[in-house]
DNA sequence: GATGAATGAGGCTTCATTCAT
DNA sequence: CATGAATGAAGCCTCATTCAT
C-alpha cells in the first residue's frame, strides 16, 4: 500500500527555498505547537530533506528568530509610517487609521501571531518583543503627548494610557485569533475606535 | 562506609508534599522557563527524589494542569464575587473596585503569571484559558449591559468593549510584570480607572 | 525468531557501573576503532541502556579522557617509583628493571594502548600525551645525567638519548602489540636491555 | 543581476587537479585533524567545488589511501636504495648515512607525518603501515645480519635490534615534530648516530 | 567537466518515566 | 512510602555523497 513517494530532487532559488521553509514552518508550528514541531516536520511540510533545513538556517532556533524579527519589523515599520503623519492631518481621523491598521495587520498575520502566542516568552522572545513593545509604547505615548499639547487629547498619564490602549487592541485581537470568539474584525474595529476616542477625548 | 551525604527521609503529609512540589515548580519554571525546567529541577528544588514526583502527579503535564487550574479558579472566583455586588452598590465605585482588584490580584500572583506567559499557549492551556476568558467576558459584558440598562453606562458594543477593557488591563499588567517597564502598580491603576470610566461613561 | 532479549533492570554500585563502561569501551574501541564506535555500541557491550552512559560520563569525549588519564597516570607513577631508587641500588640492575618494567607494563595494558594508537593524536590527546612524554623524558634524562656524574654512564647528549631509548622501547612494543609481529615479550626485553646497556656504557 | 561573486571555472589538467586536492588536504588535515576536516574544507582549500572532489577520488577514504601510499612508497624506496649499497662501502659510514637520511626524510615530510599521527591507526592504515614496518625491519635486520657476518657488527638479536633502532629514531622524530620539543634535527642526528654506533659495535 | 544545492543515514545527547531496592 | 539509578524514545544536527543544472 504505502508506496514511498520517491522524492525527486528539485532546485530552487535560495530565496524561494528559504521562503518555503519559513512558510511551511508557520503552518507546522500552528498545527503542532512550537515545542511539538520538529525540524523533520517542517522539512517534510516544505518538501525538502532534513539536511536542507540547515542550508538555510543555522539551527531550529534561528528559524524562530527569523520569524519573530520579520513580524516585529513589519509592525514597527507600519506604526512608524503612521506616526510620521501626526500633526499633518486630522487627529481623530489618524487615530482611527492607526486603530484600524493595527487590527488589520494583526488579522493579516494571524497565523504567525498564533504561532508566537503558542511559543510563550522564552528569553530570546522576551527580549525582542519587549523592545518592540517599548518602541511601540514610545511612539504611542509621544503621539498622545503631542495631541495633548495640540489641545486635541486629554489624559492624565499618557504613558500608561498608551500601554492600555495598545494592549486593549492587541489582547482582544489575539483572543479573537486564538479562540474564534464571536468578535469579527469590523465589529471589533468599531468598538476599538469608540474606546480610543472616548479615552483620548477631553 | 558510604559517606555520601545521606538525605534523610522526611515525612510529610501528602497534601504538604504536593503543595511543596507545586510551589517549588513555580520558582523553577520562572527561573528556567517551562520548557527548560526538568522534573529533576523541580524535585531538587522541593527537596525530594525524582521518583517521588510521580507519587503526587501522574506526569509533568499534570503538574502544569494543576497550576493552571488553581490560577484560573482564583481569578474566576474573585471576579464572580465582585459581579454579585452589581446593582447593589454605587456603579462607579464598583467599577473602580473591579479594576483595582484585577490589577492587585495579578500583581499578587505575578510569579505564576510570569510562568504561564513563558509557557505559551499549548493546546491544553488554550482550552482552559479560553474558557476562563470567555467566562470573564461573559460576566463583564453582562455587567456592562446591566449598567447600560440602568442608564449608568453607555457603549455601543458591550461584548467587544468588555474584551477590550479586560485585555487593556491584563496586557498592560503582564507587560509590567515581564519587563519591569516603568509602570508601577498605583500609576497603572489610576490610568486604568480613568480609561474604564471614560469608556463606559455616556 | 529474533526474540528481543528483554533487558532486566539491574542495579550496581556506581564504581562498578563506571568500571563496566570503561572496560566495555576498551573492547569496543579496539574492535571498531575509536571513531567507529558509537555510544550505543559501548552501552550495548556493557549491558546497559544508552542513557545510562550519561549518568557516568558527561560525554563520549569525557570517557576517552578518563581512559587516557588512567593510563598516563599509571605509567608516570610506575616510572617515578623506579626513578626514586636511582643511586641507592646498583645502576645497571636498575636500568634493567626499568627497561623490563616498561615493557611489562605496556604488555599488561596492551588493549588500552591499542585503543590509543587507533585514536591518533587529537588535540586533547596531544596535550596529555605530550606532557606525559615530557615528564618521562625529564625523569629519564636526569637519571642518565646522574649516572654520568656517578661515572657509570657515558653519552654525549643525555636528553636526546633519553628520548631515543624511550621511543625505541615504546615504538617496538607498540608494533608488537599492533601487528603481532614475531617479537615476543622476553626476546624483546633481552634485546632492549642489550641496547640500553651498550648505549649508556662508557 | 545575480551579483554573487562568481567563481570562474578554471581549467587544469586532471593530474594537476588531483595534486591540488592532495596538497590542500594535507594542509587542512594538519590544521583540523583528520576526523575534523570535512570534504568541504578540502575542496574549499583547493579552490574547487565540493562535487569536483568526487571526480578525482572515489571517496574521502580513497584520498587518505592515496596520501598514505605516497608516503610509504617514498620511505621504502629511499631505504631500498640505501640498502643496495650495503657491503659495497664502508659499513659505518653507510650506517650514518641511513640514520641521517631517515631523519632528514621525516623532517622533510613533517606535515604528512603530522597528519598520519593525528589519524591514528584505523584498520586500513594498520595494514599499510604494518607492511611498511615489516619491510623496513626486514631490510634493516638483514642489513645488520650481513654486518655481523662481515664481522663489523655484533648484536645478539638482529631482528629485535632493528626494530628498536628504527623506532628509536622514528618515535623521537615524531615527538620532535609534534611537540616542538627541544630537540633540533642536527642534535638529534648526532645522538641517533651515537646510539646506533654503540648498539651495533662489538 | 564542473558546480553546489539537496539528500538522508546516523551520531550524540536529553529527559520524562519506571521500578528494584 | 521514598528513593534515584536505569531506561529508551526522540530530537537536533553533521557531513559524505549524489545529481540536476
Amino acid at each position: 500500500m504505502a508506496v514511498k513517494t520517491e522524492k525527486k530532487r528539485t532546485f530552487k532559488s535560495p530565496e524561494q527555498r528559504r521562503a518555503d521553509l519559513l512558510e511551511a514552518s508557520v503552518v507546522v508550528f500552528k498545527d503542532k505547537g512550537i515545542a511539538g514541531a520538529t525540524v523533520a516536520d517542517i522539512t517534510e511540510a516544505a518538501g525538502v530533506a532534513k539536511g536542507t533545513f540547515y542550508l538555510y538556517f543555522q539551527s531550529r532556533e534561528h528559524l524562530l528568530l527569523a520569524l519573530r524579527e520579520e513580524m516585529v519589523d513589519q509592525i514597527l515599520e507600519k506604526t512608524a509610517r503612521l506616526y510620521e503623519r501626526l500633526g499633518k492631518e486630522d487627529w481623530w481621523a489618524l487615530v482611527d487609521t492607526m486603530t484600524e491598521s493595527m487590527i488589520e495587520l494583526m488579522f493579516e498575520r494571524r497565523d504567525a501571531i498564533a504561532v508566537f502566542m503558542q511559543e510563550g516568552l522564552t528569553p530570546p522572545t522576551v527580549e525582542l518583543f519587549g523592545e518592540c513593545d517599548r518602541k511601540l509604547n514610545d511612539m504611542l505615548s509621544s503621539g498622545i503627548q503631542l495631541g495633548i499639547e495640540a489641545g486635541v487629547f486629554k489624559v492624565s498619564d499618557p504613558r500608561s494610557t498608551a500601554a492600555l490602549l495598545h494592549h486593549a487592541i492587541e489582547g482582544t485581537v489575539k483572543e479573537a485569533i486564538l479562540y474564534d470568539s464571536g468578535l469579527d474584525e469590523s465589529k471589533l474595529a468599531a468598538a476599538a475606535k469608540e474606546l480610543v476616542h472616548k479615552t483620548l477625548a477631553p
